[in-house]
DNA sequence: ACTTTTGCACTGACCAGTCAGTTCAAAATG
DNA sequence: CATTTTGAACTGACTGGTCAGTGCAAAAGT
């Protein structure tokens, strides 16, 4: 007995179903939202009795609010990954936020459906999952904030910037040009797409030639 | 749409309900998304009888489909006039953007849960309303694009820069920023966060003070 | 007169969640 | 060894409820 004590390393079997099960929910709810993804689609898709789907998690909404979590938790990681490593090479704070694109692109690329999933929910309002979505999105803005607030006390950034709007601003300016990339020009390059929004972002779009 | 006060032409009585339903529907359908909202729900909202509903429309998803298309084009219209006033008033290019912006602002202030509710869906794949949404985004779109091309050809923008991608980068910003502030931060003055956006603009970001 | 709205009962499809039963590999037993 | 036992993981038919859409006679506008 006690056959899975195992090392919570996560090389159960258990762990490979709810892998599964979480690829499969992503992208069904990506292409039709939450609501019309049925259980037994994700099921399906998994290769998985519907059974298996409540063994593993406590309803349908659970399963989404952990992918949920899972996914931005991720992200969140790769963006202040970014950050550091532009800090220990000693780059500007502007060289950070453009790392922080960079990732964010990267990051888009490898799982659109869920940026798309992601997008998508974050401002509903009413709904069973809304503060947990609040309190990771957070997490990750407050990395771009971090970076802008230095950028301020270093004088490399005007001390009159609204540091919550900018970094609104600038996660929308990359997730946006991204999710159109993904959706209309799949066959860009990635660099291509990133030089692109640093041009903007170091205003140098105004200014002829 | 939510809060209009316009009897925008059609002095009928059907018009009416129409637009009952139409605001109706919007906010239900931005807090929990389509398949969620049931059409007992926005019957009830609008203080009508569900046989209204499907007298006056052919099924739940042609009103939602007659609702997107009606509010993307009161957009487009507001951009469009935003651009051709500053073009009147011998503004610059960047004066015009500026002056979008400020429309983009000022329509998701007067319909923030349709702006929810359109973003929502607007990277989904599979749905009947798909193209639909595809044919008007392109037309809110195209405006910035015009601006920023025009900008390119007199001169005053980069000639390299990537005129469909910055216009979605432009897009998300203003999308997001706004958003995140009527979500978490309703109280600020439209002119506060235009101001905030102006300057992410013109990159007058970077360099002090 | 004629268009529009109401109220309400009804149908048939669809779907989240349940549960009694199956599988199987590891552990206990002899 | 060989066997029995255990329990976590999984299965899929079934249930109870929900909801889009229908039908229609009577009422209310205009």
């Amino acid at each position: 007995m006690e056959s899975s004590s195992a090392p919570s390393g996560g090389s159960t079997r258990r762990e490979a179903t709810r892998q599964k099960l979480y690829e499969a929910a992503v992208t069904l709810i990506a292409e039709q939202g939450f609501s019309a993804t049925t259980v037994d689609e994700i099921a399906e898709r998994a290769g998985v009795a519907k059974g298996t789907v409540y063994y593993n998690f406590a309803s349908k909404s659970v399963l989404f609010e952990e992918l949920l979590r899972h996914g931005v938790e991720l992200l969140t990681a790769s963006l202040r990954e970014a950050a550091e490593r532009t800090e220990r090479d000693g780059g500007t704070k502007v060289d950070a936020l453009d790392a922080m694109i960079r990732a964010g692109l990267v990051f888009i690329d490898r799982y659109p459906s869920f940026t798309q999933l992601y997008v998508a929910e974050l401002w509903r309002t009413n709904r069973a999952w809304q503060s947990t979505l609040m309190v990771v999105r957070q997490q990750a803005v407050a990395v771009v904030e971090g970076v802008l607030r230095e950028g301020v006390k270093k004088g490399e950034f005007s001390e009159e910037i609204d540091v919550p709007l900018t970094a609104s601003a600038l996660v929308g300016m990359v997730l946006v040009a991204a999710l159109d990339w993904k959706s209309f020009q799949p066959e860009r390059s990635l660099d291509d797409v990133h030089s692109a929004l640093s041009r903007l972002l170091q205003g140098r779009v105004s200014g002829g030639r």
